[in-house]
DNA sequence: CGCGTGATTGAAACCCTTCAAGTTTAGTGG
DNA sequence: CCACTAAACTTGAAGGGTTTCAATCACGCG
């Protein structure tokens, strides 16, 4: 398999060619249409997925049928039900196509395998984790405090890329605010352009 | 040392005895008074603290001047900065002890001799890395939609022992919520229950 | 005993949601 | 490629949950 994951691997994490030429083997490519499903609620999440091209969200559905948005995922970027993985345990989560995609998918094994033949691997990994805590961190911040607009201010500074990919009800269920009030927070936003 | 730390390693960690002889020499103890911090803001978290006894919560303030507890940690519990830690760069983070409390001084280069020595050390770190992760998805899936009562109730579920030892309005500051509004939900729910 | 911190309660204000209607955009099939 | 339809977005008005501000009460500690 040669492509974006391969060159990722390598440039990222560290991994040799001929290191990954041993791991290859656990790989696989995924040709999803937008709208489809990897990962359904009350399956249990066996592979995680990186995005070589388009778009996927996950979410879960409350009680109330209401979707929430726990992340997104464009190219580059791992998308999975890390608990559901590690804890072998029915997911809560759905990951759907936003896009018509394609995925490598990536089973534990592959990880398992990467971690005992590269050290490199292993940091890389760590690194990951640690990334995921620190920008979940920043999200309970401010949905602990700031006002909608500010939310959606910071989610457009730190994804700029999917503001523009992304559709408005999915992006407010992400920040947990309603689509109309996003429609309002941008019009205002607009206004206030305008008149700077 | 012979303490709730040994102990908890060696049931939950599966570190020996031997081992844990090799990776004591790292560890020391720490008595703090309530409301002394064993880390501020802009400061670099050079370590991770377990705590013998008392509770610590960790907090960050926002440029308005708010207090937003990201965590609590009460006995057996671990409290860090990981991301300070893991990237070495200055915490948003102050980490207080709320009662007086006893912590193991946790640096850096233990986990790193106990993850090469102790392979299910090395297991257990990566669970507890996913617990993190778990709580933190939990925890923002009701930031994004419950309303102050079901965020209250799923915290007094998860956390009993903290319900009754930390001050309402550090709760209310978990939540995200003011201590005005707990305050009324508490009321609401107490009446509610009287006449069940 | 008195002071300060935390909790409670009330009233008004505010932000956001809900509901409803209208407009625009995008996708589909003829 | 246009026509049609559904989905997404916008806008308005009303309502609700939460905050804010202020006053009062309860309690633990010096």
């Amino acid at each position: 398999m040669n492509n974006n994951f391969r060159t990722y691997l390598i440039e990222k994490a560290g991994i040799t060619p001929e290191e990954f030429a041993e791991l290859d083997s656990y790989l696989s490519l995924k040709s999803v249409a937008k709208g489809d499903f990897v990962l359904q609620a009350g399956q249990k999440c066996r592979d995680t997925f990186f995005v070589e091209q388009g778009i996927l969200r996950a979410y879960s559905i409350d009680s109330n049928g209401k979707e929430h948005i726990i992340q997104f995922a464009s190219e580059d970027w791992f998308i999975s039900d890390r608990s559901s993985l590690f804890f072998d345990k029915p997911s809560d989560f759905y990951i759907q196509a936003i896009e018509d995609s394609v995925l490598v998918v990536i089973p534990n094994e592959f990880f398992e395998k990467a971690a005992k033949i590269s050290a490199s691997f292993r940091k890389f990994n760590q690194r990951l984790l640690n990334t995921h805590i620190l920008h979940m961190q920043k999200r309970i911040i401010l949905l602990l405090g700031a006002s909608a607009e500010t939310r959606y201010l910071e989610f457009i500074k730190l994804y700029p890329d999917l503001q523009l990919r992304v559709s408005q009800w999915m992006i407010s269920s992400y920040l947990g605010i309603t689509p109309e009030s996003l429609s309002r927070v941008r019009k205002e936003l607009a206004e206030r352009d305008r008149e700077n």
